[in-house]
RNA sequence: GCCGAAGUGGCGGAAUUGGUAGACGCGCACGAUUGAGGGUCGUGUGGGGAGACCUAUGCGGGUUCGAGUCCCGCCUUCGGCACCA
């Protein structure tokens, strides 16, 4: 285990940073050699943060190693895709993870922050196109310079564990899970109708279409029929469901979106017979009590009960034509009759614009007098409706053989709640919840049909006709067929030599040095896949990659007990921290990953991520930053021009993290004052503060009345800023709580040296309160009174509950409930005598004279609420 | 349409279990320092009123000694889903 606490120099080479004080007003510098500022006369961040970081770089202070018995505390935030330059969303991710960070590893964590880059994707493509740059050069060169800026801004990672997804060694993996999903039956190919995005000239999964656009560049998105290979998630469809109910550290918001796209219901499906035919017609209902009210049905126009029964050219020209307008429902009379099997009535089957192929089993029975767009449909279409539920009416009980039925009253919409059922049968008289048991048992018993459960969740399709991506590692074979490349031939190379035109299809399809192959199995001429992987793939599992150390050390064939010792120390990541807009796609793309792993034996966890946070926006002028809006700030701009700790303090304070932040360049300033001020107090405060503080004070008993309350304000700030990191992450008030201690502290004048010791004391706990905020700051105040260890390293600071209390307090006293007069008084004095105090108050008397007071309301430590 | 979150000074935002509304910061005003500006420091700052006081947390009700906080009904804004049978 590495002795941090021991650590006495500042660099390898034995060498200090040098105190530097060039002021010639400075007298200690003349009259006290040896204790000479360490301090600047001036705040100049540039100078110190180069230092400092120079200084974490080089100790390599933040790698870690598993440490037995150790808690650990894995804090991640969501990488980026190196675009080129860090935007503020970046900067205000990164810092809040920096503080949690170091915050964290002050309360004696052993803390895992690691960071890499999602470096495969379009833009890289686009860059090619554009500027005849390589993808692989461009993200290179990216990568570096946002390295660089990462590190400006002092966030500290094991880079030692650094991952880039581009890397042979990186997507190696991907390829392997996708062989092992294969041999699972979690990966197959099939054709059919995908999401395909013209600019981008690929496939996208359904999570990927936002608002019928491109998720990445808002193009409206076209339906085509293409191969595609898929991984199986909905066969985790149940368990994403369920273990949402575990994420107690994620909002609500989040894990509801999740459930509500993994979309889980509970019904039966039917069969009706088609009159006439053999051919039966399955439904998928959830509403098996409104089967009696069912007067027609209406199938996807591409069911192939269509195909098959349907004989008239005409009818099937006007099928095709139905327009996909979700305003309009539309349909054909297909000149189908199905039966009822509860009634055995004859009812006409229509294809119908709003019956989904893909839901359920493209067909549905309508009940036009309990669900509103099958009544929308028989309106304009006039099929009679039959009401079989009526509302239940308190006390009225409905008779079942004369319910006085809503057929002749014309109803406006569909009643689709559930009632009591009239007009079915045995089941009249019943309610509806009932009913739906009973004739889901009868219709199985009958073999009429079987409950179910439907998804709205559809399998992840990850093929993507892109160059920049992870090959896909399968072998098109003409005698064999689907061959899987063979597991010692990974990783399959994305060959570097080719020729990006930006026009249709993969270039790895033109690049005949990939794409010819021998077959493995039969040795006979064959094709590659030429599709790569969908960037989401490389994403699923980043975080797993860290814990076994990154790019170069991932290696799944290892010995797994080696594999779990690491992954099960780490594993799951404590705080994850990222923008909202992935809530679905890439935290449920995570979760299922995990699941997989888990199941493969590689991890333990059910769930990857323990706590999440999604930090909002930062906006300026109203609205989100964007080069379109103009309003765009540079993180290297602000860093040059304060420093970034100033920069942190600012974002930190201006909003708890959860919430979007209005970036303020006045407010900015604020922050730098912040700091300007502490800065010039210690400074000018010398020869007092630069003498080291101990950890306990001496003799506090003849304090006077200031200093009492400085060690009480001290105390009570150690407790508010420590609560509101614990409870919340709310950095914003913990920002303030340390500005009202600066307040305080500034205003002090010390009396005697047991009251100088207090102030260094307070100025002590300042700075080590300070230091996750603003590091490089801290770092070098804390030489400047007398310390050399490194901040964090140090014990976060604790509090004492005795010193904290108050013990005078202002109380209010209220005449029904309106403030009326404020007293000073003792605290812990007991309620008569609180009482007591309110009423002999002379304002107080004047107000209630001659009248008798009929209640006395006292809240400890709050008010006194008279009544009169 | 459905689901969710949020509405507090000129602005960003604070307010354990209902208990002093507006912490902290920005801005603004006045004063000090300065030749001047900037910077820095000090004081003040929800609205109304000379004042005692009155009035204020989107709007309207309710519960309570007491409501930003709880309940009911609306309005607005922002997110998510949107024919899922």
């Amino acid at each position: 285990m590495k002795d941090y606490g021991k650590i006495t120099h500042f660099f390898k080479d034995g060498s200090r940073p040098q105190a530097s004080c060039k002021s010639t007003a400075c007298w200690n510098k003349r009259n006290h050699p040896k204790r000479r500022h360490y301090l600047e006369e001036r705040y100049n961040a540039q100078k110190i943060e180069k230092k400092w970081q120079e200084f974490w770089d080089r100790e390599k202070l933040f790698a870690v190693t598993e440490e037995a018995g150790r808690p650990k505390f894995y804090c991640l935030e969501m990488f980026p895709y190196p675009s080129g330059r860090i935007h503020m969303g970046h900067v205000r991710n990164y810092v809040i993870g920096d503080v949690i960070t170091r915050y964290k590893k002050m309360r004696g964590f052993n803390v895992l922050h690691p960071m890499g880059w999602d470096s495969f994707g379009m833009p890289a493509e686009n860059a090619a196109i554009k500027h005849g740059v390589h993808p692989s050069k461009w993200t290179h060169e990216n990568i570096a310079y946002m390295k660089d800026q990462l590190k400006k801004m002092g966030l500290v990672y094991d880079w030692q564990r650094e991952v880039t997804t581009c890397s042979p060694e990186y997507y190696k993996w991907n390829q392997w899970f996708f062989l092992k999903m294969l041999e699972r039956g979690l990966a197959y190919k099939k054709a059919s109708s995908v999401n395909w995005c013209p600019s981008c000239e690929t496939v996208l999964a359904n999570e990927q279409v936002v608002n019928d656009g491109c998720w990445r560049c808002d193009t409206a998105v076209v339906q085509k029929d293409l191969e595609q290979w898929f991984f199986k998630i909905t066969a985790y469809a149940e368990e994403l469901l369920k273990d949402a109910d575990t994420l107690s550290g994620w909002p609500e918001k989040v894990v509801t979106m999740q459930r509500n796209w993994i979309g889980r219901s509970e019904g039966v499906e039917v069969d009706f017979r088609i009159t006439g035919s053999e051919r039966k017609l399955r439904i998928f209902t959830t509403r098996q009590d409104t089967l009696y009210g069912a007067t027609f049905m209406s199938v996807a126009g591409k069911h192939p009960v269509i195909q098959e029964l349907v004989k008239d050219e005409e009818i099937l020209r006007q099928i095709k034509a139905l327009s996909d307008d979700p305003e309009e429902k539309q349909g054909v009379f297909t000149g189908c009759y199905a039966e009822n099997p509860l009634t055995g009535d004859s009812i006409p089957v229509y294809a119908a614009n709003f019956v989904l192929m893909e839901y359920g089993t493209g067909a549905i029975m309508a009940v036009p007098a309990h669900d509103q767009r099958d009544f929308e449909f028989a309106k304009k279409y006039n099929i009679p409706l039959k009401v079989v539920i009526v509302e239940r009416s308190g006390d009225v009980s409905v008779d079942p053989s004369n319910p006085g039925t809503l057929e002749s009253s014309d109803p406006k919409e569909a009643f689709e709640d559930y009632g009591t059922l009239v007009k079915s049968g045995p089941y009249s008289g019943l309610s509806s919840e009932e009913k739906k048991k009973k004739i889901a048992d009868f219709l199985e018993r009958e073999g009429l049909g079987k409950k179910v459960v439907n998804y709205k969740l559809r399998d992840w399709g990850i093929s993507r006709q892109r160059y920049w991506g992870t090959p896909i590692p399968i072998i098109y074979c003409p005698s064999c067929g689907i061959i899987p490349v063979p597991e010692d031939q990974l990783p399959v190379i994305l060959p570097e030599d080719v020729h990006i035109s930006g026009k249709g299809g993969s270039p790895l399809a033109e690049t005949k040095g990939f794409v010819n192959i021998k077959c493995p199995r039969c040795g006979a001429d064959a094709r590659r896949e030429t599709d790569t992987m969908d960037t989401f793939v490389d994403s699923s599992w980043y975080f797993i990659a860290y814990c076994l150390g990154g790019n170069e050390k991932v290696d799944f064939n290892s010995e797994l007990s080696t594999l779990n010792s690491q992954l099960s120390y780490w594993m799951p990541v404590d705080q994850y921290i990222g923008g909202i807009e992935h809530a679905v796609l890439h935290l449920l793309y995570s979760r299922f990953f995990t699941k997989v792993l888990r199941d493969l034996g590689l991890v333990r966890v059910n769930e990857p991520f323990k706590s999440l946070l999604t930090q909002g926006m930062v906006i300026k002028d109203g609205a989100k930053m964007s080069k379109s809006k103009g309003n765009v700030v540079d993180p290297d701009f602000l860093v040059g021009k304060y420093g970034t700790d100033t920069v942190r303090i600012f974002s930190m304070f201006a909003a708890p993290p959860e919430r979007d932040l209005e970036w303020s360049d006045q407010g900015v300033d604020g922050a730098l004052r912040f700091l300007n001020r502490i800065w010039t107090f210690i400074y000018k405060n010398h020869d007092v503060l630069s003498i080291k503080a101990g950890n306990q004070l001496k003799d506090v008993s003849h304090f006077s009345a200031s200093a009492s309350q400085l060690l009480r304000k001290t105390h009570q700030t150690i407790k508010k800023v420590t609560n509101s990191i614990e409870r919340d992450y709310h950095f914003n008030t913990a920002i303030a709580a340390l500005m009202e201690l600066v307040n305080e502290t500034l205003a002090f004048s010390p009396s005697d040296e047991d009251e100088r010791d207090l102030l260094r004391y307070t100025v002590r706990q300042v700075i080590l309160l300070l230091s996750p905020f603003a590091p490089h700051f801290s770092e070098e105040l804390w030489r400047e009174i007398g310390e050399s260890g490194v901040l964090f390293n140090e014990n976060w600071p604790a509090w004492d509950d005795d010193i904290a209390k108050d013990e005078e307090i202002e109380l209010v006293v209220q005449l029904n409930g309106k403030v009326r007069a404020r007293i000073t008084i003792a605290a812990g004095l007991d309620d008569d005598t609180i009482r007591e105090r309110a009423f002999s108050d002379e304002k107080i008397q004047e107000l209630i004279k001659g009248k008798s007071p009929r209640k006395v309301i006292v809240v400890q430590g709050r008010l006194v609420n008279i009544v009169i």
